[in-house]
DNA sequence: GTAACCAGAATTGGCGCCAATTTATGATAA
DNA sequence: TTATCATAAATTGGCGCCAATTCTGGTTAC
């Protein structure tokens, strides 16, 4: 009770200054708010989080070990600028990754996870009126992370989403196109499809494309 | 000039104290030196690598985020405990990485290339005679890159390398055992020998062999 | 004899200060 | 007018202190 007290009281302000300094660092990154090449001055981000030095500092070390951000010793941090080519490289293991537990997927597949799946294909569909970029985002992390734990691997689903973390700073505001986000909410439900109907080869060629962001082939 | 200087007068004294503390406190995890499960006290790694405090905490905080020791808020560090599952998975992830880029080593392959990787196989061979625990498993890195690079993809490299680091805190004492030491030094050469003849399929057999630590199969 | 409890010791973890380095600014000379 | 250097401001990053929490050992009550 007087949990729900606290939380009536201060609705926003207790729990937004718990919230991790990495986590809001990693969430500006992500939707462009700080976007890539930026310097990341540790004063100004003490104040923008309102937390105190080490806290920016611990953010900082970790997203640098994560190569989110670049570390230029003695001169600062600054979100890290990727080129095409690591971003074709990036593309190039999801894709190896993902294809290949596909055939796992078919196999594990259960019409408890097919309804699931279709669940959350409709919410990143609804997401694509109503909704922030962030929770589209959150949206598009859960369809993934529900489709990918069908393999059962469950460190694989751990370590796609930290690879996937790596790429997306700039394509994240590629998304405001509404034909491509309309195009990856189609080809949300084209996969549950494939899967529910065990069709290996057209799983793996719609995750392939998904994930390559190509535009689809009839 | 003064830089000879100063290495001729303390050859293993200073460079040792510059050498990072998270590499260092990565060596004895990798090495077995910290066993899994064992607590690490801060006070203890402060002494043993003669560093400061915000030094250790810094090292504790990197491999708990690439979950090489597991983090109990209040109560301390201790190094990573994996169950057989968690084993098994990430050596799938292994297998289906680089098996999934064998079609392009043997597309990118080249004489120079060959040789190379033959150099390095003859290095973990003689490491098996004289040289540390350490050397060795550097050697096999070292060779395990080599031929990763053939695909390509640099990114790919470093994130077989990551995912390395999360199981062999166990497998390195298993090494221990020389018969497993001297199968793993022939799947080397036989390795580049598939790569040599352009056989892909046999290429993928033996990497998903060598992966697993599986006896080998005539 | 065993279990619960309470103080003392030890450990973790948050926080701010200050030195070292770098960058910006302005003055001086060519 | 422009280049160069010196000085000042700002930023990074190393380090130690101290509060909060947890663990340990001994004591007391049942």
């Amino acid at each position: 009770m007087s949990d729900d007290l606290t939380e009536m009281l201060a609705p926003e302000e207790k729990p937004e200054e718990k919230k991790d300094v990495t986590d809001l660092l990693l969430h500006d990154i992500l939707t462009g708010t700080l976007p890539a090449g930026a310097w990341l001055k540790q004063i100004d981000l003490e104040r923008r989080y309102d937390c105190t030095r080490p806290e920016v500092r611990r953010a900082l070390d970790r997203l640098s070990q994560r190569r989110l951000v670049q570390h230029n010793p003695n001169r600062g941090y600054q979100v890290y600028e990727l080129d095409d080519q690591r971003t074709r490289e990036i593309s190039d293991i999801r894709v190896i990754l993902e294809t290949g537990v596909a055939d796992r997927m078919v196999a594990n597949v259960t019409p408890a996870a097919i309804a699931e799946l279709r669940g959350l294909a409709r919410q990143f569909d609804e997401m694509s009126f109503r909704g922030s970029i962030m929770e589209h985002y959150d949206a598009n992390l859960a369809f993934h992370r529900a489709l990918l734990m069908l393999s059962g691997n469950s460190e694989l689903v751990e370590v796609v989403a930290e690879i996937r973390q790596r790429t997306v700073s700039a394509p994240v505001s590629q998304w405001r196109t509404r034909a491509r986000i309309e195009q990856s909410a189609r080809e949300h439900h084209l996969m549950v499809d494939a899967l529910e109907a065990g069709d290996l080869p057209e799983l793996k060629r719609l995750i392939e494309i998904h994930i390559r962001q190509a535009p689809i082939k009839a």
